[in-house]
DNA sequence: CGAATCCCTGTTGTATCTATGTTGTGCGCA
DNA sequence: TGCGCACAACATAGATACAACAGGGATTCG
């Protein structure tokens, strides 16, 4: 019945409920509550917690609760220099780009296409991830792609999501997508660069138009 | 009696025993033996382990008890390339230089010196560490300055505290922080992550032979 | 003699229970 | 009415108890 082990349920219910905005930064969570809501008790509760507070969504009070970090204007702008740190580090190293490399990212670009075309936003936003994981992927660092996938949950927390709320969003960021396997493609490190710092700005701006 | 939590002092015993070599990588460690060890119930010693395990030094094996990862030849390759990454991008995000950081800096250099004179490489070790983490933390940026926190840990227990054993090797050490002390001040900032990189390629490299 | 199976032991995963600390509230007093 | 103190409610921290699972070795059957 219960093939995932409790503590990873409870991980992962209250991560979606952070990163989905359910429950809302500022908000105090009990081991109580989070036992009774996902059926298990308070012990794997605590292991949940402790995994989320490592990578940085909550932050645990002694004999107090679990508070849900609210997003702050600092948080956003260390997410952003570290993503641009990490992806145009990555994007560097991937030059000259390996066939795989561009293989996969042509392949993902495609699929985010069709997912657009389906409109598919969520699935879309998933591609999207998936497409600046594999850049930062390609460069072979665990460090580095274990820390880009946290920044990327961080990032989806603030609200990034609406990112895929218009059609003109949605194509601004296919275009980019585009125009980085283009340089890619062409070995112009620079390029790629310069366009990923251009997308990961507009993502923090958005990220700071829904917070205040 | 008891200052410190339970778990927290799980936390630095193991912590402890795996950096300083006292449980060698690839040995399997079990709750109960720790909890003995320790003296405290199972229940704190599973928290302890989590953290340790988010921060990359051990695995948990389901059933099977709490591997200390070996250091691979990858690790080594990763921790280094991501303190060049992480510092040079500190450095240049430092450089000009407040006066504050100059000062703290020329501080911690002082101090070094002093605990090379009297003797005590341990000390200088440490300040040797802080060095470093007052450029990084000068950028203000907290999630860089956490990561960088992990990345030192990882490589002292690689056995970069050898860096320290012989007076050759301390003296070298000493006259690059003093180099990079240098540079910043004047505002060059390739210099000094030109001096960086030969830092911390040093400490991989003896890493490596260390390992093997 | 070899291989498959079954049981036994050790370890983790989860639940429950106790102790302790913190917070907020309500009562009494000035 | 305002301040302070004590108490009660609640939340975590830690200990213990129990269940489930994996692995190894002995045993047994072919």
């Amino acid at each position: 019945m219960k093939q995932p082990p409790a503590a990873e349920r409870v991980y992962q219910h209250v991560k979606d409920g952070v990163l989905e905005r359910r429950y809302e930064g500022g908000s105090l969570l009990t081991e109580g509550e989070l036992a009774e809501a996902v059926g298990v008790s308070r012990t794997p509760v605590r292991e949940g917690l402790l995994r989320l507070e490592a990578e940085g969504l909550i932050r645990l009070y002694p004999k107090k609760g679990a508070l849900v970090l609210p997003v702050s204007a600092q948080e956003i702008a260390d997410v952003a220099e570290t993503r641009q740190l990490v992806e145009a580090h990555a994007a560097r190293k991937a030059v000259p780009a390996s066939p795989q490399l561009i293989a996969r990212l042509e392949e993902l670009l495609e699929q985010q296409r069709r997912q657009v075309a389906d409109g598919d936003f969520a699935a879309a936003s998933v591609t999207d991830r998936c497409f600046h994981a594999a850049v930062v992927r390609s460069g072979g660092n665990e460090i580095l792609t274990k820390l880009y996938d946290q920044l990327r949950d961080r990032q989806l927390r603030m609200g990034v999501a609406v990112m895929y709320a218009g059609p003109e969003r949605v194509a601004k960021s296919l275009a980019e997508h585009a125009e980085i396997l283009d340089a890619l493609r062409a070995g112009d490190a620079e390029r790629a660069v310069s366009v990923i710092r251009r997308h990961v700005e507009w993502a923090a701006d958005l990220a700071r138009g829904e917070v205040r």
